[in-house]
DNA sequence: CGTATTTCTTTACATTGTCTTAACAGCGGG
DNA sequence: CCCGCTGTTAAGACAATGTAAAGAAATACG
């Protein structure tokens, strides 16, 4: 999971920015200060910052300068957000070394696009697209699973729950892991939910790959 | 590797520019002139073509004319390199048809981003222009399909759809890749858009061809 | 230029599977 | 046998997509 710094001394703001990049899976850091992020940064080490421009003593350049100074932090990738009037030209013109500009008054969908299409370069995971346990083939790309010669194609959390269990075989997911990873942190469904899906699965696969340990978890096996 | 034509009059400009662009490994070629710039472009058929538009003979806007005049060219994108005293809009006004404009002076982190946001679109591969599959042809010069022995010429957006979807069969394209690959990150549009647009080349095409995968996409499959 | 036509997007439902819940059954341990 | 856990089933809630029609936006045309 990638991660992400905000900063900026509007409380307003760090929370709608916090609460959209949530939303999207993203690990969230605040910090309302130039001086508090910097330090946040070191020891996070996240994938992306976002400055505001405009801060109260630290502002969002000097912030960016000494990102940029700091060895551990040099690298990363950083986006400003920037008051619309605030001229372009202007801000470039400062030797700042910001990757992106983000516009206020922000609109959520915007900004997502912003992010992702930033931290896609960095971000790609090198997990395989397709995986082969077990005389089975889970291809992610294809949402398709293969099982000798038939085809399954499984709902989303079905597919990947199971993606999931056959990602690490013999390891025992516990049902919080399981939750946060396919649910998302946040979301709260009841108790017999996962077994649910693990009944599906045990339906479709059969009864030999997805085994129980009870008061744990589940793991794949075969 | 992506191809950039750098073409400036003053030699420390394109040097800086190239240095700057070669450290992201673009290959880059300079010319101190339109004349000179468009010799090149022939040979080497950029991908990106960035002009100033302060030149002595031919300027930025008569070589962005020419290259839009030239056949083999027509289709490059340009960017224009002005000095920020100079009217956007005035500028804009010219009917020259330009990709960009990037103001001096240059920032190269600023003119990364704009270089890459530019060639993200086009960018991506060596795509082949006609593609073949399931009793298909997808002529993406042409913007035509043909099924068996009908020619469709479908819309814009519906052809780059079909293309997009049958450049990978069996992947599935989630609607944010969709989006962010056909509508270009930061447009808007509403959650229906895409079925529609589904809906119509199912429409014309047959239903077999695209298939929902719900929670997660759509893919091409025959 | 204004108008006609095509393409694109939105709206406002209908529809379809998927997901979740609830209720109860089974099982093994203390 | 009671208790905590998991299994199982079916039903309903819900979210994602399908669809038709109308409104915008482009584009072509005269």
């Amino acid at each position: 999971m990638q991660k992400i710094l905000l900063v900026d001394d509007e409380p307003d703001i760090l929370e709608i920015l916090s609460y959209n990049l949530k939303k999207e899976k993203y690990r969230v850091f605040t910090a309302e200060n130039g001086r508090k992020g910097i330090e946040i940064a070191e020891k996070e080490q996240p994938d992306l910052i976002i400055l505001d421009v405009m801060m109260p003593e630290m502002d969002g350049m000097e912030t960016c300068a000494e990102i940029r100074r700091n060895p551990k932090l040099k690298n990363t990738l950083i986006a400003f957000l920037t008051a619309r009037n605030e001229d372009y030209a202007q801000i470039a013109g400062f030797d700042a070394g910001a990757d992106d500009y983000i516009q206020k008054p922000i609109k959520p969908k915007v900004l997502m696009s912003r992010v992702k299409a930033l931290l896609r370069r960095t971000g790609e995971k090198s997990e395989p697209g397709v995986l082969e346990i077990g005389g089975m083939l889970i291809d992610r790309e294809k949402y398709l699973v293969r099982k000798g010669d038939q085809e399954l194609s499984l709902p989303k959390k079905e597919f990947e729950l199971l993606a999931l269990l056959a990602s690490k075989p013999g390891k025992v997911f516990t049902r919080e892991e399981i939750l946060s990873r396919i649910w998302g942190g946040d979301v709260i469904v009841g108790d017999r939910t996962i077994d649910v899906h693990i009944r599906k699965l045990r339906e479709k696969l059969g009864e030999d790959y997805i085994n129980t340990v009870k008061g744990v978890g589940y793991k794949f096996e075969f």
